[in-house]
DNA sequence: GCGATCAGCT
DNA sequence: CACAGCTGATCGC
């Protein structure tokens, strides 16, 4: 149905499991040793050794925060983790998950046969290959120079129209900030009892009034509602906590009235015409404050099964925000919080969130470059600021971390709020797991083994907190259909497949490289996906970067041509997690093994790689003159020269790779070239394009495959504009 | 003192 | 620019 290549490609019962093991076998690799661009016989370093070796053990301080982690054979041994309301399904077990190490080995190595169509046939075991030599004697580097033919190229048209003009407007149930929610409630409450003519302005939060009190007087008493466990009414104007009248009155009705409290939801349902649930919210105690924060799964457990029903109410909150919306937006915007509350920035910004209007809080996004928005050229830039974590989390949680008809959030940790238990993770790098910390007590995080391991020992989740989810296995959570499948990005990386009741399928890729196991998985996905949440990191054409595999192999035949010269030193550039396969290919080719420091070794023995790769690692760097360092060491020359003054005994050169995607399209000399080479004395340093996303051509295969009725793109989303300029691109 | 968070930086 | 972080300062408990 797919690809005319596509053969019986099998996969290990856990993707995870291949780890690192799945780009390029030596399996008929050829040991010639090709002239390399970077091998001039330079002058070893005369900088005097200094005292610098702070900066090279960087790595090491860095990861040495690393708290002991369970033992991993508790982990591996113990059953896949089910809670309560999460239930394995046996219905759907797809047969061809399961093969033997040596089909996997030829199964690469078939597949890589294919993808490596370029000039170079890299893998060729046939020594002649003077395509080999010929292009490697002009430039190392032209031999990463991208082809179409690398994409995963299907033959067969799909057939099906990539139904992007048909996008449903569906508006995420959370789309709204809780505080206009509080507002919008609250004033309703109001409105159920005599008050005053004048413009009452009272505390959404407890009720007080607060319309005679100076900006800063509610900004006070606001934060402090929000912020601390005091009690609303013991805080006045000025910040000194005493009982006023207003409080007082407000707080014997909600404290001792219950049901005046909850006389509004009363009628709110009879509005709906469901009247017979009003005993289940008033056992619940539920008020128009605690009403916000209902999602579908607390309707469920009150008992409100009917799938009707539970609409309806759904989509009447619904409403009520959005009246909200649109009332603050026609009326009275925030008077003077705009400015910088230069003194106090901590109770200023809640109460800016609070009081200014939601597009207000829209400019208030930080975007350094305005968007063009046009389909030529969508620069990147990271969804979520990574910068401010405090504003971000009371802003709305964004479509790419909502999933239409479920409770779930994905990756939403910078909008942790209470209004959900369902948190998932797919997978354990900084922007998106930032947020979670080791108090987290919103409900469970979900996400993969690996991920569950690093996210406990390096951020100390308890192991309570951590659902394991299995790959490849369709399982209930919360009486949802929940799939992942491995993202091929980083280590323990997932996409996550959500089935609804309400059929409309969602499937959120978090980040992932696509490749042929993930198309073989979207034929028979089985459902046709309603809504798609893209990792559109390189959404644009100029990313046409080649195959990892290709990548690495020039990063092997690079080491393997420098390697005559012993005091040479080469560096691996390398994330928290994330391109494992780089080096671990590169120990198992050259039969060399890697240095990592050894806090970076404790991090790989969460991945679960097998002991035999797990062998080529020492963390002793006097071992092996192969070394893994984070990328901001490669990145800079500055550290680099740190380093070749630190290791100036034994080594004369330093050949680094950076593998990087951005690698393309950066500079005007070398845009759309990859492989660019630096070099700084006997400091030689090469930015190769490994990425672990999607290339565009990738992205555009992915989609097409999917034909989602709906794109949300993950990245680079932060205006409408560049939105739809992305989803053109795709599209087109 | 410690964890969480933020600005600045690569 | 920045894939995904790090560092040092500050804040709150």
């Amino acid at each position: 149905m797919i690809g005319k290549k596509r053969r019986t490609v099998s996969l290990s019962s856990t993707p995870d499991d291949n780890y690192g093991k799945s780009s390029v076998s030596n399996t008929g690799k050829s040991q010639k040793v090709f002239p390399f661009l970077g091998k001039e016989n330079v002058h070893p370093s005369s900088t005097t050794h200094k005292d610098v070796k702070e900066a090279s053990e960087a790595f090491h301080q860095t990861q040495d925060g690393c708290h002991d982690y369970h033992p991993s054979a508790n982990i591996q041994n113990d059953p896949i983790l089910i809670s309560g309301d999460i239930n394995l399904s046996s219905h759907w077990v797809d047969p061809c998950f399961s093969t033997s190490l040596d089909e996997l080995d030829a199964v690469i190595f078939d597949n890589s046969a294919y993808t490596c169509s370029s000039p170079c046939q890299l893998r060729s075991p046939d020594p002649c290959t003077v395509d080999n030599v010929s292009v490697e004697s002009h430039s190392i580097e032209s031999r990463l120079l991208p082809t179409s033919s690398l994409s995963l190229r299907n033959g067969d048209e799909h057939g099906q129209d990539v139904g992007g003009n048909d996008v449903e407007d569906e508006k995420d149930f959370e789309s709204n900030t809780q505080f206009g929610v509080l507002m919008r409630l609250c004033s309703e409450e109001d409105d159920s009892s005599p008050r005053d003519p004048g413009p009452l302005l009272v505390c959404p939060l407890c009720g007080v009034d607060i319309s005679q009190w100076d900006e800063e007087s509610r900004q006070c008493h606001a934060n402090a509602c929000l912020d601390s466990s005091v009690t609303p009414e013991e805080i006045s104007p000025g910040g000194a906590r005493k009982q006023t009248s207003q409080s007082s009155d407000k707080a014997s009705v909600q404290s001792s009235e219950p049901t005046t409290a909850l006389a509004p939801i009363i009628e709110w349902l009879h509005g709906l015409d469901l009247a017979k649930y009003k005993a289940a919210f008033i056992q619940q105690e539920i008020d128009w404050e605690s009403l916000q924060w209902l999602t579908e799964e607390d309707l469920i457990s009150i008992g409100i099964n009917a799938l009707g029903p539970r609409k309806k109410i759904m989509q009447s909150l619904k409403q009520l925000r959005n009246e909200d919306n649109i009332s603050k937006d026609q009326g009275n915007g925030d008077s003077g919080y705009t400015e910088d509350g230069t003194k106090k920035p901590t109770t200023n910004k809640l109460i800016t969130e609070y009081f200014s209007s939601p597009s207000g809080a829209k400019k208030n996004l930080p975007s350094s470059r305005q968007q063009t928005g046009t389909a030529k050229s969508v620069p990147r830039q990271k969804q979520i600021p990574a910068k401010s974590t405090r504003n971000v989390k009371n802003k709305d949680v964004p479509p790419w971390c909502t999933i239409p008809g479920t409770p779930f959030r994905v990756d939403a940790f910078r909008y942790i709020r209470r209004d959900c238990s369902h948190w998932f993770l797919t997978h354990f790098h900084l922007d998106h797991y930032q947020g979670l910390t080791k108090s987290f007590s919103y409900g469970k995080v979900y996400c993969s083994m690996i991920t569950a391991k690093l996210v406990n020992a390096k951020i100390g989740i308890p192991w309570d907190k951590l659902q394991v989810v299995p790959l490849n296995q369709k399982i209930s959570i919360a009486g949802i259909d929940v799939t992942c499948y491995d993202a091929n990005h980083c280590p323990g990386s997932i996409i996550i497949l959500f089935e609804p009741p309400n059929g409309k399928a969602v499937l959120h890729t978090g980040d992932f490289r696509f490749n042929e196991d993930m198309a073989r998985i979207a034929t028979q996905l089985g459902c046709h996906i309603n809504t798609l949440i893209l990792d559109t990191t390189y959404c644009d054409p100029q990313y046409n970067f080649p195959k990892q595999e290709v990548v690495v192999q020039f990063i092997i035949e690079a080491i393997q041509a420098e390697s005559f010269n012993s005091k040479t030193l080469f560096l691996i550039g390398s994330y928290t997690i994330g391109k494992e396969r780089i080096f671990l290919e590169a120990a198992r080719v050259l039969r060399k093994k890697i240095y990592v420091p050894a806090a970076k070794l404790r991090l790989l023995e969460c991945l679960e790689l097998p002991a035999e790769d797990m062998q080529w690692f020492t963390s002793n760097d006097r071992e092996s003159n192969i070394h893994v360092v984070p990328m901001w060491t490669i990145a800079s020359f500055k550290r680099l020269k740190q380093l070749s003054c630190q290791y100036s005994e034994r080594f004369s050169l330093i050949v680094a790779f950076s593998p990087t995607g951005w690698t393309f399209g950066k500079g005007k000399k070398t845009a759309g070239r990859p492989g660019r080479r630096w070099q700084q004395g006997t400091i030689i340093r090469y930015e190769v394009p490994y990425s672990e996303h999607c290339s565009f051509e990738e992205l555009r295969e992915f989609v097409k495959l999917i034909s989602p009725v709906k794109i949300i793109p993950s990245v680079n989303n932060e205006s409408e504009a560049s939105s739809n300029a992305m989803i053109e691109l795709l599209l087109s």
